[in-house]
DNA sequence: TTGTCAACTGTCAGTCACTGACATTAATGT
DNA sequence: ACATTAATGTCAGTGACTGACAGTTGACAA
């Protein structure tokens, strides 16, 4: 009984877990496919668990909520950066480390999770999570504990202990509010393709240093909104 | 019906508004003292409702979920510290006068909230917040919710426009998230007062510029830990 | 004071997320 | 082929939350 699932194991395996597996991949992809259509909290289980054809006490042993389901394509993004993160070379200071990471995250996002679902229905589902409240919520919360880890990550890069030293997890905060915020942004516009979402988090990522610095009045933003950069 | 209620107005009212208002900080009460006593998710709307010694369709007409109740005093608060932030000489750059507005706030919660719970409560209400997943993600949620009011009004002391300059929300951001982590440290030291919270909370926002800045490996951190600042 | 109106409340039935217990089916190793 | 074990289905139950309807009680005018 394990919830946890490296999504890139259970090759060699037999028959079982490849059924698991199937199953497991079709209730994300028809969770998914019904929430992002008619609403996240105007689709029940039930339905969920119908179009799978499986019975709704089962959806509960692939998934512990409702809300599981939605993030467990997110999950792979995530341990994808992380692994990103850990192959920054080590002079890099801790912002732009975590800069350059994401950008790199989103640049091969496509690969890694075509094989579970359709990149769009990933981008629509991105969307869904920041305009259902209920979403929101869990995934600041997921997000929170994501930071530990990579506080825990850059602490190591710089040689510090996350116990004794806040400026790890301090830097993390500021930039974590900020990819949020860049995600959000790209969810109102809507604006469906990876490349934008890859242009907006650049974008406020590179404003965070000016931003802080204060001393607003006498300097210009840094990017120039009404000229937009070409789509890579 | 509003659910909203501006908690000092309904003073000269009638008789009808004043039991209103009994109930509602009743249930409060009730809710809080059963939720940090024997835990938010051990603790069922029955009981609240039962304590306070009305329908459990009545607690819903005041609160409209379970999480509401546990907020209540908390909106007080993020008024106060709205109220607080406005008031800021317009001299002062975006982060101090968000650091600045903080620090006060927490200066004169007692008076603030002692009319409806005491402030030890709301103190182990913070902590059990923090302890429960649940409540961790309302926190986070209404807290972006917040970030858009502070980043408006910062945004009007810069003369700037959110829509079109992304500052106002960078700085916002990181200051949000390194606020949560000052929360987060303060409820797991188990420490209950408002002295520490507040030196907790001043002593990570004046770590923020130091930490961005990166250059660590050049630098000792902003503040010695061994050494604590004696409580003020 | 009394009666009418509107607001507040209680009761009840129902939906939906989620869980434990137990029986059933199906893959695996021998 | 058979015993073992994991996966699944069924069922009953809890708790948050909602809509509908009925009963109560303050507010306000006659």
């Amino acid at each position: 009984m394990r919830a946890e699932m490296t999504p890139r194991e259970g090759l060699r395996c037999g028959l079982r877990e490849r059924k698991k597996r199937r199953t497991h991949d079709a209730l994300i992809r028809a969770a998914l496919e019904l929430c992002t259509q008619q609403g996240y909290d105007r689709t029940t289980i039930d339905e969920i668990a119908e179009a799978v054809d499986v019975s709704q006490r089962t959806f509960f042993r692939y998934f512990t909520t409702k809300e599981d389901v939605v993030f467990a394509v997110q999950e792979i993004v995530e341990a994808r950066f992380l692994e990103a993160l850990r192959a920054r070379p080590a002079a890099e200071p801790p912002l732009e480390a975590l800069r350059n990471a994401v950008l790199l995250a989103w640049d091969d996002l496509g690969q890694v999770i075509e094989s579970i679902i359709p990149v769009e229905l990933h981008m629509r589902t991105y969307q869904m999570i920041e305009s259902t409240p209920a979403l929101v919520a869990a995934h600041l919360r997921r997000s929170s504990e994501l930071e530990e880890l990579i506080a825990t990550v850059i602490a190591g890069r710089e040689g510090l202990d996350v116990a004794t030293d806040p400026r790890p997890r301090i830097v993390v905060a500021a930039f974590s509010g900020v990819m949020r915020l860049a995600g959000r942004l790209w969810g109102e516009a809507g604006e469906c393709s990876v490349e934008s979402i890859r242009a907006t988090t650049e974008q406020h990522l590179d404003g965070i240093i000016p931003a802080i610095a204060g001393e607003w009045r006498k300097t210009t933003p840094q990017r120039d909104h009404a000229s937009k950069p070409p789509h890579a």
